[in-house]
DNA sequence: TACTAATATGGAAACGATTTCAATAAAGAT
DNA sequence: ATCTTTATTGAAATCGTTTCCATATTAGTA
């Protein structure tokens, strides 16, 4: 190994030049001729010189590092959209700082201090709800701001990139599981989160709807679809078709009810909503709605850079996709499955 | 917002102090009276100042972030460790850059260049294989280093502190295979890997080998387990039970046995490792091993933290934690099955 | 009260880069 | 060959901290 520190400076030396020819050199700031510079890339090369990325964010004020705020780590779809947003902030040479907002932001000082400490150039932030604080804090934060929603449509005046998934998963769910046949549709799922808009859809798709047919735990997870098959069972009139809030609860609701012997999709039809891998290991694979996580968080993270890049100011984008419902067995047409069966 | 930048400069003219005198305040340094860091503080509280990490980087030359390097995320055990280590390290004030080694460390000056790089405090890394050249990079390597080691036992000259798990997954599924009245047990994996020693362990449990039931894929995936089953099937001689590699190979067999026709654990029984989510929600439950993934990662993050803070040289630790098995569904014992059944 | 010892305080250097600006070397024009 | 003009170069300032060192203050002792 080299001699213990080497900066800029031994580089200089050793090259026979300034230190300030060698920044030039490393950084193709251009006024140097390329004898001079072949001259120090060498030495920088022999030397092993890796500049300092502290001292050069202390007089640059950028720090190549983007946060990404995701409400808790345990919403199943959060991974995919991190892993993306991971991806494309290393091929444009950032790093991403992540940070667990735990879904309360506690307070607009709270959040921009913490942005502040953590010395990033961006924030890629995926809120679980909008209050009027949040937009606050957003446009008074002067920094480059991509929102991932997932929610209801947003304020137009916000000073943020915006990149969502039109909220028609519960459509899409709801047209599939009509179309199949089933009239007694169910709904699992949590009441209040940052996707309440897709039960909102389920309330939509129903001309008039049968409150015994919803059931609310208390999050989106495996426990909370076993205990709405509990429940959906002791109705006197049980549904022929739930309609899940997340894949978690899906597959929470078909195990449970494998194991009190009613068969899906025969019994009951099942569709999910996150595409998530568990949907095509159960038995049956489970339908559900792909909510195109690593796309919308490619575009989020593009755009955030462009801004960071850019330095641009106004001019918000504003991009929207659609989720792609994905057929399954679970919820395959009765005509479908007599064949298949027999 | 306050006016652009609060430096340590002016909190000190807000308190009508020195600079010198603002940093022992909020470092907590000594030598200051508890009036004057009083009226510090409460400038410092009224400006909003935060110190600029990257100045005090520079100046102390610690970064309070250590590196974790994994080998591809894709591993599913790799998430439950990073998730730990995450935790302890928030918990001490660390921040953490995951950097992904694809497995190949390609040479040690890449490796140590990207350390540089970084400017992180130390460096957890959990390795495919232990070439001699990993061995070298680490001893070389002026830099805390924690190693979390699923593979077999490392040489003591090691300079890092070492966290690893008896390589005993093996052994325990294999004593359970043969408890349980299996008598033809098969290995379906793939050959080289971070875990082959799980497959060694195949081998020294059996009295004579069978290779006609040992099938090697191309990695550890669904994909391997759904094409060994296919193997397996095609035997004139099937095996009553299978070892898994993991619990991702063992989920893709008995799916693709299932869709055979062949009844999990009565025709055969199936054991992973890993002790993976996916275990619980298939039908049969899978028996599994759980590989204490958060449990060593806490220990080889604590113990890394602490050679960081107390410049520890040598001494270096050996932790070595057990795998505990836990017996689901796919792996009953044919009397325990015949009663259940009935 | 006077003098020493201990404690507080502020000035300035240092950390390792980038960049402005003035000086120098090279090139071009007459 | 001499004078401009232009392209290279390096010295010094700067970024925002921490810390050493010298000085000013306070407390303690006789």
């Amino acid at each position: 190994m080299e001699n213990e520190k080497v900066t800029i400076e031994v580089v200089a030396a050793r090259a026979g030049v300034g230190i300030a020819t060698v920044s030039r050199a490393i950084n193709n700031s251009g006024g140097i001729s390329s004898k001079t510079k072949a001259k120090v890339l060498e030495a920088v090369e022999e030397l092993g010189f890796i500049p300092n990325s502290y001292a050069q964010n202390l007089k640059l004020r950028q720090t190549k590092q983007i946060a990404l705020a995701v409400p808790d780590i345990r919403n199943a779809f959060i991974p995919e959209i991190a892993y993306s947003v991971e991806q494309v902030a290393k091929h444009y040479g950032y790093r991403v700082v992540q940070i667990n907002t735990l879904g309360n932001i506690r307070s607009e000082l709270e959040l921009l201090r913490d942005m502040k400490k953590l010395h990033v150039d961006g924030l890629i932030i995926l809120p679980l709800a909008y209050p009027e604080t949040l937009k606050d804090l957003i446009n008074k934060a002067r920094l480059p701001i991509s929102i991932i929603n997932y929610g209801k449509k947003l304020d137009t005046d916000i000073k943020a990139d915006i990149v969502s998934l039109s909220t028609q998963e519960g459509q899409l769910v709801m047209e599939h599981l009509i179309s199949i046949g089933r009239t007694r549709i169910g709904y699992a799922g949590a009441p209040k989160d940052i996707i309440e808009e897709r039960f909102y859809a389920y309330e939509d798709a129903l001309d008039q709807i049968d409150r015994s047919l919803v059931y609310f735990g208390d999050d989106f997870s495996l426990q909370t679809g076993a205990k709405a098959a509990d429940y959906f069972v002791n109705l006197t009139h049980m549904p022929d078709a739930i309609y899940a809030g997340n894949d978690m609860v899906a597959v929470g609701l078909l195990n449970r009810f494998k194991e009190l012997g009613i068969r899906v999709p025969e019994d009951i039809a099942i569709v999910g909503v996150d595409n998530n891998l568990l949907c095509t290991i159960t038995t049956p694979k489970i339908s559900s709605v792909s909510i195109m996580g690593a796309e919308v968080a490619k575009v989020a993270t593009e755009l955030l850079l462009q801004r960071i890049h850019e330095q641009k100011k106004g001019l918000y984008e504003r991009v929207q996709f659609e989720p792609r419902l994905i057929v399954r067995e679970s919820s395959l047409a009765r005509t479908h499955i007599t064949q298949r069966i027999e």
